[in-house]
Formats: structure tokens, sequence, C-alpha cells
DNA sequence: CACTGGATTGACTCGTCAGTCAACCGCGGC
DNA sequence: GCCGCGGTTGACTGACGAGTCAATCCAGTG
């Protein structure tokens, strides 16, 4: 029955507590009562609602993952959008991922991203998916530099990634002006790149 | 005494082994006896010479990391090499890291860079350490971009760290031709970004 | 009101390990 | 020949925590 929706919806919920806990003490050190109790809820209903402790997570993975790679989609389709900025959009989405919601950005690439192996291939596979979506945004006329895209895209990837970490291991300063500088450095770094425009170079070079 | 060395060096044998078994199971999901049994020694041993499973962990990647941490800082204080150069150095560095002694280096990065918040504050400051040496190198006049150097070299540790993730998790092919590769596109990214020289070409004049 | 079935509860089970410990081995010294 | 001692052994323990399950609750139904 459509009208059958609980007050509250327990599965959202632990969902949710889950996030907090996680990204407290860690998957791995955390216990399974310790998301009940964050919720609010006996110990079983989490067992009611999820088949184990790890389907949480890959829930909690997948879901926030697949927005990512829809966003990815939306951007690389907009016409007329040089490249440039679709990358800037990109960052921008990521970077605001995580202000919106740092706790499960953190879990994310703490507890998954980097923990690949333990998991089933379906992680691995969802996260070739970003490389290949950022990819296919750089492939493109204008942006032809000798690097192959799936490289630029694992570069781009993993320099918002480490921006990233430095915000959740408390390295770098979490603010609204820090947010939205670092997303102008990372495109201005992967665009444009570190050196000055390429006139003579000074100094020694063959 | 000197002489009372055994012809084997247990401890050592339980590092190598535990490097093995952490990088086949992963750190949460090996038991301290799978390291034993692995290093043909008995379990007990390992409590002989580490006071717990995560103090071997501790060890292995400090071990490791502070190699990496004089090797940047060598390479930072040679004389009459570029900047740029400077950079290539180090990116092969880590690159011939990973192909020299690839379990240890997805130990450490997989196990120790991401998890950085189980552990104490030590292996923060360490990594921090390593961003440190990086943005020094970048600290050079030549390479005055407008992108503080501190950022610039979290991107660029960023790239490579996703490169060696890549080979780690087998999305990348692991060969000697990619590793050299791989290298020159790090640094050719990082230093002369993605797009094509600026609008008017400098290139053909100078 | 009696009945059905999903939601909810939490005490309990049961395997798993991290870490302990008492004994053992073998070499060097005396 | 015997002692001392660090290196070595592996059976054992104690805690812990994931997952189970039988009981209870409650909303809707006839």
């Amino acid at each position: 029955m459509a009208a059958r929706q609980p007050a509250v919806d327990k599965r959202r919920l632990i969902l949710d507590a889950a996030v907090r806990v996680f990204a407290r003490r860690g998957f791995h050190h955390c216990r399974v009562s310790d998301v009940a109790d964050e919720a609010g809820v006996a110990y079983g209903l989490v067992y009611h609602y999820f088949s184990s402790k790890e389907e949480i997570l890959n829930t909690l993975f997948l879901e926030r993952w697949q927005i990512m790679l829809d966003a990815i989609a939306e951007i690389d389709q907009r016409e007329n959008l040089p490249t440039r900025d679709k990358l800037y959009e990109v960052a921008s989405f990521i970077v605001d991922s995580y202000r919106h919601d740092p706790d499960l950005m953190k879990v994310i690439i703490v507890e998954v991203t980097r923990a690949a192996n333990s998991f089933g291939q379906v992680h691995l596979e969802k996260i070739r998916e970003a490389y290949d979506g950022i990819g296919h945004i750089l492939e493109d006329n204008s942006f032809k530099s000798g690097i192959p895209s799936e490289f630029a895209a694992m570069f781009f990837y993993g320099a918002i990634e480490q921006l990233l970490t430095g915000w959740i291991f408390g390295v770098l300063p979490g603010t609204d002006e820090e947010y939205e500088r670092s997303k102008d450095l990372v495109v201005d770094t992967i665009c444009g790149g570190l050196q000055p425009a390429r006139a003579s170079s000074p100094a020694a070079s063959g």
C-alpha cells in the first residue's frame, strides 16, 4: 500500500547513522550495535534491512557514487561549454559533495575507494566508470596535448581526491573560501600546468 | 655480542612475510597466524619482536616512508637540476619503488595512507612531510604560476598516487614500458598542463 | 474481535582471533 | 658438565562482535 509509509523511514535512519559512525570510528573499528544505537533502533532491525555490515557500506557507496557518475555524464553532455569549464563543473560537484556531506565522502574515500580489493569487483567497475566519464570529457580536439585522456582523467581525479583527503584529515582548512579557491586551483593546474607559459625556457634548458 | 647474529634475521623475515600477507588479504582480513605461517615462524615469535599486529604495519610504513622522504630531500638539494627534472626524479623514485616492491607500496597506500585516522598522528605528520618536501622543490622562481606550492605538491602527489592505485587494482597494465611512460606523463601534465600552449602560441618565436 | 503479516525488539550463540605464557632449545661461558 | 639467557615454540584464554531467532508489537482487514 502506498499509505503504508511509516512516519520515519527506519532504513534511511540506519544508513544516515552508519555514515556518522563509520566516519567517526572507521568501518572496521565500529560495531553494528554502534550503528543501531546511533540510529535509535534495535540491533536486529539493522539485519532486517541489510544482510550484513558490509552491505550497509556497499549501499552508501553505490548510492552516492551513482549520483556522481550521473552528474559527470550530464556535465559532459552540455553543449557549447568549453572543456575547461566542464572540468571546473566536475571539480565543483565533487568539492561541493564534500562540503555538503563530509562524513559520507570521508567514508567513501577512506573505506571504499582505497579498499576496493576487499570488496567485489563492482566497486572497481564503478570507479573505472568515473575515470571514463572524465576521460570522455577530455576527448576533445581543443585539448589534444599528447596526454592520453585516460591518464589525464586519473591525474585530475587524483588531484581532487588528494584535496578531499587533505580536508578529511585536517591537513587543509575546510572553509568555504578554501573550497572555492581549491576548485580553481585544481583546474588551473591540470589545464595550464605549473610552469609559466612556454616561452623560451630561461636558464639551462636544452 | 656482534657475533651472535643468527643465520636468518627472524624479525626481518616476519616483516617481509607481513608485507605479502597484508597485500594479499588486507590488514584487517588476515590473522597474525597467517603472518607467522608465511614467515615459517611460530606464532609467539611475532609478539617477541612486535607488541601488536598494528605495530608491524607501523614499522613497515615508517621504514619505507622515511626512505622516500630522504630521497625527496636529496633530490631537492641537487644543484643545477631544473625544477622540472627534480619532479621527474621524485616521480621516478616513487614509481620505481612500486616496481621494485609492489606489495609493500600497496600496503602503504591502501592500509596506511588512507586510513591515517585509525592510527596515531605520527602518520599524518609523516605524510605532511612528503607534501612539504615536494612543495619545497616547487618553491622555485622559474615555477611561479599563481599556484601555491603547497597545493601544487598535493596535486602532483595525488596524481602519482592515483597511478599507483591504478596498478594496484589492475586498472592499468603494470609493464616496464608503462611505468616509464607514466613518469613522463605525470610530469608533463603537472608541469605543462593539458591545454596546448596558450592562444597566440609563442612556440614559433623564441 | 480475531487474524495476518510485516516491522521491531534484544538476548543469545558461536566462531574468531589478538595477545599471553610457561616451557623448551641451543649456544657461549666457565 | 652445567648454567644462564635470549630466541623460539604453540596451546590456551578471554574478549569481542557479527549474525540469529523467537517473541512482541501494531496497522490494516473482514
